[in-house]
DNA sequence: CTCCCGATAT
DNA sequence: ATATCAGGAG
């Protein structure tokens, strides 16, 4: 079985498992997806939900999130690590949005990694859960540490693991990959307790001994 | 490479 | 006490 069709099998195996592959983070408009995404850096999705359940209610439009003030913003997030530099960066984001591209998301790469605080895996994000448009593998955590355990990736590089990933799988499928890893790590292949007993993926895993 | 930097599970 | 959590910027 070549990589293709190892590929294909963990996913055909995963989508049975998890069959809605789309963010588990809440969201009823472009822009705040976008602050979700920007929030979740190294920061559980349960807890993302929490914090933005609340910031959502107070902050209605873009145009509150960059009139409100700095100070009051940051403290609405400050449960959240990271979370002077990220209140920072919505806020930015926000008046630049507002001011560069006519107070609408943007809907390209090239655009939207010019946000700050934004990179390739928050705009992979933006770009297929908003806008259905498949133009790369957003590679997080749990992307990485599962696509290694799994023997698909020798490379710590979130990059170079997108460009690998993207190389053995169909283009439909890309967002459905990230989604699908992400929700598998969560639940089963945990960084420090994976649960081999309960995973689907157990005889065509390398790492099962691990 | 370092820094950012809170909550939670173990 | 320590590792980990939907990373990104300098």
């Amino acid at each position: 079985m070549d990589l293709k069709e190892q590929v294909s099998e963990i996913l055909k195996r995963l989508r049975k498992e998890y069959p809605d592959p789309k963010t588990a983070l809440t969201f009823g408009s472009p822009f705040e997806l976008l602050v979700a995404t920007i929030l979740s850096a190294q920061a559980t999705d349960v807890h993302v939900n929490k914090v933005t359940e609340k910031l959502f209610k107070k902050y209605k439009s873009i145009k509150d999130y960059s009139n409100a003030d700095p100070d009051m913003l940051r403290k609405d997030v400050s449960s959240i690590n990271f979370y002077r530099n990220k209140a920072k960066n919505i806020q930015a984001s926000a008046k630049m949005i507002i001011e560069r591209f006519n107070s609408k998301v943007p809907n390209t790469m090239d655009e939207l990694t010019t946000l700050p605080g934004v990179a390739r895996k928050t705009a992979n994000i933006i770009l297929s859960n908003v806008y259905g448009i498949n133009e790369g593998i957003a590679v997080d955590t749990h992307v990485r540490r599962l696509a290694q355990r799994l023997g698909l990736t020798k490379n710590e590089d979130p990059v170079k693991i997108e460009k690998e990933l993207m190389a053995v799988t169909p283009q439909k499928e890309w967002s459905n990959i990230s989604h699908l890893l992400i929700f598998h790590g969560r639940k089963v292949c945990q960084a420090k307790k994976p649960m081999h007993k309960e995973c689907v993926l157990y005889d065509i895993c390398p790492s099962r001994n691990i």
